[in-house]
DNA sequence: CAAATGACGTAAT
DNA sequence: TATTACGCCATTT
């Protein structure tokens, strides 16, 4: 848990945020942290969700692993965090469920089709990032 | 108490 | 285009 009031402000401020992403969608953890008004922190969002109490192990607590979906927040490469073990799976069976499709890069990494993402990421499309040759 | 770590992202090389 | 370096800061060692 939180050691200070203001980091636990921070981590209701994300777990709000991220409870915000549609159903079926993904988005990544810096858009997260821009949304809050700390574009530099993703890592921190990360810190937070990695915190995020299991239902089983709080089933009461105001944001938990039931009402906060963490599986909704990937990488702003489009691809699940690896984060050592199994967790990557649970994940990608999390977001099985709710039918966006995960599949495997090169390096064995679970890639989300970017078409998922309910809130843009960091990256806004405005910015031309389709041409591919210039001119 | 000091140093390393990490569910990230971007700018610089 | 691919790597490296750095900022961020709560948690962990």
């Amino acid at each position: 848990m939180p050691q200070s009031e203001e980091a636990a402000m921070w981590f209701a401020a994300v777990y709000r945020a991220v409870q915000e992403v549609p159903h079926g969608k993904v988005t990544s953890y810096g858009h997260i942290a821009t949304l809050l008004g700390y574009p530099e922190r993703p890592r921190q969002v990360g810190i937070c969700l990695k915190h995020l109490p299991s239902p089983t192990d709080q089933p009461d607590a105001r944001y938990n692993g039931d009402n906060v979906p963490w599986q909704r927040i990937i990488s702003a490469k489009g691809v699940i965090s690896p984060r050592g073990a199994g967790g990557a799976a649970r994940q990608e069976a999390a977001l099985a469920q709710e039918g966006v499709q995960v599949g495997r890069g090169s390096l064995g990494e679970r890639t989300v089709d970017l078409a998922m993402y309910g809130w843009f990421p960091n990256r806004l499309p405005s910015d031309d990032d389709e041409s591919e040759d210039e001119v």
